[in-house]
Formats: C-alpha cells, sequence, structure tokens
DNA sequence: AATAACACGTGAAAAAGATAACAGTGCTAC
DNA sequence: GTAGCACTGTTATCTTTTTCACGTGTTATT
C-alpha cells in the first residue's frame, strides 16, 4: 500500500523515462531518476518497489522495462476512458491538452448543457448533451471523469456522475465534493496553488518537494 | 514556520470563509469549517493558530475578523502583481479565470512568442513580446510568475524569469524545474493528477485530505 | 449556586513520510 | 583471483504532519 504522494511520483518518473526514451537513453541509475524528478535516489528506489522491477547494480535500471512495469502498477489492464463535463474555457484546454497523448487515459465523452456546444466534436472529442450523461457513461463503462463546471454546479455533477458509477473525480471546481467514501477525489485548486507560490515567495524558502 | 500543506490549507479557508460571508454567516465554530474544508476540526484550530486568531469557544470564529487574519499572514502587504508567460490554451483559461477574482493577487501582464498574440489585449490582460520580460518585470516589481508554455520551453523561460528577479513560480508544464534555492517553484501536472485519480478509482480507496 | 455541556488553544502521542545506513552483488582493474 | 567500487533492495532512523487529549473559560440548566 504505497502512499498517495508515491503514487504521484511514479506518474511523474513515467513521464520522465518517456521523454529519456525518446532521447535515446537505454538505462539509468536511481540518483540519475532523482535528480530529473527532484527527489532522493533512495527515495526512487523505495517507489519504485512497489512496482516489482529491480535493477542491476551495475547497470541501473533498463527505461523500458521500468516503463512497463510502472505501467503495470499504476495502469488499468486495458485502456480506460474518462469524461469530462464542463466545456468552458478550461475544459477546452484540458480536451486539447489531452488528445493524443495518453493511450492508457484518454477523455471519450464530453458534456455541456450550453446547447452551443451540445453535438459538436471539439479537439476529436464528442459533446454530449447533459441528459445523456448516465447513459454515456454506463454504456461506456465509464469510470473516472473530470470536473471543469462552475463551482456553484459541480455538487451536483459530482453526485450524477457517482450514480452514474464514477469511483474517481478530478475536481477542477474550488470545492469540496461530498462523495461516497468509495469515490476518490482529487481536487486542483489554482487559486490555492497561486496564493502558496505568493506565500513562499516572499519567505525566500525552498521549494517542496513532489 | 507552518508546513506546506497548512498553508495550502489557509487558502482554503479563505475561499470557503469568503462564500460563507456572502450567504449571510457570520461565525462558525472549527468543526463546521473542518467539514466544509474537508478536514478536521483540531487541524482547522492548528491551522488557524499560525494567524494568531483566536476564537471564542462560545461563538467560535468570527468570519470576517478570521478573513482579515488569514489574510494579514498569507498575503503581501499591498497587492501583488503576477506575470503570465504562455498564452495557449491554459494560459488563456487561467487569464479568463483569474480577471476580476482576487484583488490581492492579479495577473497584471502576460507574454508570447506569438506575433500574433503579441501587443493584444486578453480578457483584460495586455500580452507582451517576450523580449520585454525583463523590463515590464523589473519595471512593475513583479515576484510571481505563471509557466504555460510547452514543456521544452518551460526551462529556459524559468531561467529568464528568475534572472528578472521572480521568487515563486506556478508551473504548468509537466517538467521539474531547475532554479536556485531562493526561488519556490509549484508544480500543477494535470497528468499526474489524472493518473492518481485513475489508479485510485480502482483500489477503492478514500480520496486522501488536503 | 452548582454542574453539565461545549468549544477553544496547545502540549503530547501517534502516524506518515523521507532520509540514511547497510548488506549483497557483479563488474573492473590490478 | 581478489580488492575496490558503484550500485541495488531493504531495513532502520529521523523528521514532519496529523490526531488525540486535556486544562480553561463561558453559557445554559437544574
Ligand atoms: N479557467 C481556469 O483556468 C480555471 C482555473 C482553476 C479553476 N477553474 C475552475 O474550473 C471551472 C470551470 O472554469 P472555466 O474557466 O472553464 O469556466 P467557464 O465558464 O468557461 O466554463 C464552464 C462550463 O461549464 C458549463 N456548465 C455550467 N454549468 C453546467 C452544468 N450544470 N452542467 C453542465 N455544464 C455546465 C458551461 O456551459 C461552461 O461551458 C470553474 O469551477 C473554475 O472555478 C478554472
Ligand atoms: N491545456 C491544458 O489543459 C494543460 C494541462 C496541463 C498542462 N498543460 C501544460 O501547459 C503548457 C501549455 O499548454 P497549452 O495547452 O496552453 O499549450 P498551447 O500550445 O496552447 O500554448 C502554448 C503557448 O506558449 C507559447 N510559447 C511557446 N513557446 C514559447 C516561448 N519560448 N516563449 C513564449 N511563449 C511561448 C505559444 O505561442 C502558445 O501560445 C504545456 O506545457 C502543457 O503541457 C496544459
Amino acid at each position: 500500500m504505497p502512499s498517495h504522494k508515491s503514487i504521484g511520483r511514479l506518474s511523474l518518473y513515467r513521464s520522465i523515462l518517456n521523454r529519456l526514451l525518446r532521447d535515446g537513453v537505454n538505462s539509468l541509475f536511481s540518483h540519475e531518476l532523482a535528480s530529473l524528478a527532484g527527489a532522493t535516489p533512495s527515495q526512487v528506489r523505495r517507489d519504485l518497489m512497489v512496482t516489482g522491477y529491480t535493477g542491476s547494480p551495475v547497470r541501473g535500471y533498463d527505461v523500458r522495462d521500468l516503463l512497463a512495469s510502472i505501467g503495470r502498477f499504476l495502469d488499468a489492464p486495458e485502456s480506460e476512458g474518462v469524461a469530462l463535463v464542463g466545456v468552458g474555457n478550461l475544459g477546452r484546454a484540458i480536451m486539447a491538452f489531452f488528445t493524443g497523448r495518453r493511450p492508457s487515459l484518454t477523455i471519450q465523452a464530453a458534456f455541456d448543457r450550453d446547447p452551443y456546444k451540445v453535438n459538436r466534436v471539439i479537439h476529436g472529442i464528442r459533446c454530449h448533451p447533459m441528459e445523456d450523461l448516465e447513459s454515456v457513461l454506463v454504456r461506456e463503462h465509464v469510470r473516472v471523469a473530470i470536473i471543469t463546471v462552475p463551482a456553484i454546479e459541480a455538487q451536483d455533477i459530482a453526485d450524477r456522475l457517482c450514480r452514474a458509477g464514477v469511483k474517481g473525480i478530478l475536481n477542477f471546481a474550488p470545492v469540496r465534493l461530498r462523495v461516497l467514501p468509495s469515490v476518490f477525489v482529487e481536487d486542483v485548486d489554482v487559486t490555492m496553488s497561486l496564493e502558496k507560490v505568493a506565500y513562499y515567495s516572499r519567505q525566500g524558502n525552498r521549494a517542496e518537494g513532489i
């Protein structure tokens, strides 16, 4: 049972390793990955333990094998669909960002209540009307959703998503969602992050870990 | 010296308190704030300790006073300007989001290298050419910046920002920036967050704290 | 008036997380 | 061939963060 931070770092390692692989790097040591990730070598080794992959003291970690191992650990057995609710400024930016990126995690359907957006295809993703939310999610077995609607609407949307079987929500609206304990919610609060940056920019303090 | 998490929660409390104030709530108890923030009452009380504000066991916390106290603790003495580099999909969404929001922390200048964006005013914010970066930042005493350029460009931008006197960076590009220890960097990694959600959605695990 | 109830602030205990330490291993170089 | 080296996996230690628990003061109630 690895910690939440550890899971986050594994995802970070993967993105670093993917870039290294594109650059022709075939193997590396824990201290090299640590340096790229802003972590310590021990931390890297400890994180990688949970994936079951074991490197060689001589050659270090094989980038390809390690990527595969992280993938087996982090990803669903088969590729997973994600729904996004709220095709506004932020929602569209995220849709643009994720198109043709990670094959194992793709935004499969978008939803909005604005009739000007409904039934359009935006960044390759079909925008459905809100009344189709439950049916589309159930039909496509969507278990992960992104909320980018205004804060006031977010709780209602979360309730509907949960009723439709969603088990994980990435929430950009600045409210804490109330959901069943079996549903995982991760909040991305940009205002909070910016205020934190402003605070520490004044304290002359070092950046925090990952 | 409060923890990083604690600073984040103070910002969250503030946003909750602001909303409560608009709804006509004048005072509350630690357990009420805790419940809204997804924290425990002890944690709330402990976090608030650092601001120096002390509530009454009878009436709880006065929302207005508490807001003022958090503000004194978190905010700069006078309102602070923020720069944003990379007026793309995400950059524009963030610019739209922050216009007319927090008076103490406003995006004052944007920068992009695309000539179609330069010298336009977007969401009320002037987009400057990259060659003016240093001069504008120094002139306007900007100490906090947001990076929303492609990953490959982010390190260069960070270097220039630091040279121009920036002390805190909110970084949306999926790379770890190398900066002097005196500069604070906060990363927002959407891919990582989404992968985390996907992972825990499969584990039937409870959401993490804040 | 005495007492129960309640929430605050805060020191102490517990839990979580990060770092350091160390034994084991295979290569290199004498 | 074997001493030295550089790395791994993993356990042990240390640090940070969260939770508990209790003394205090105030109001309501008997
Ligand atoms: N834009 C940003 O950079 C940014 C940053 C941080 C947080 N956020 C948060 O993300 C959310 C969206 O921000 P935005 O800037 O994209 O806002 P926006 O107004 O541009 O977009 C909101 C979208 O949600 C749709 N919507 C509203 N209510 C709905 C409902 N009940 N059902 C379905 N769709 C609905 C609207 O039609 C619109 O398309 C907000 O909660 C905001 O606070 C945005
Ligand atoms: N869009 C999202 O939802 C999203 C989510 C997470 C992370 N990100 C990250 O945010 C960054 C921006 O994403 P985006 O979707 O807005 O990309 P984008 O391509 O839409 O925007 C990038 C902008 O940066 C400008 N730019 C590029 N190089 C520059 C330079 N050297 N100097 C100044 N300006 C420069 C471009 O002209 C463009 O306007 C990327 O690093 C991306 O990985 C985006």
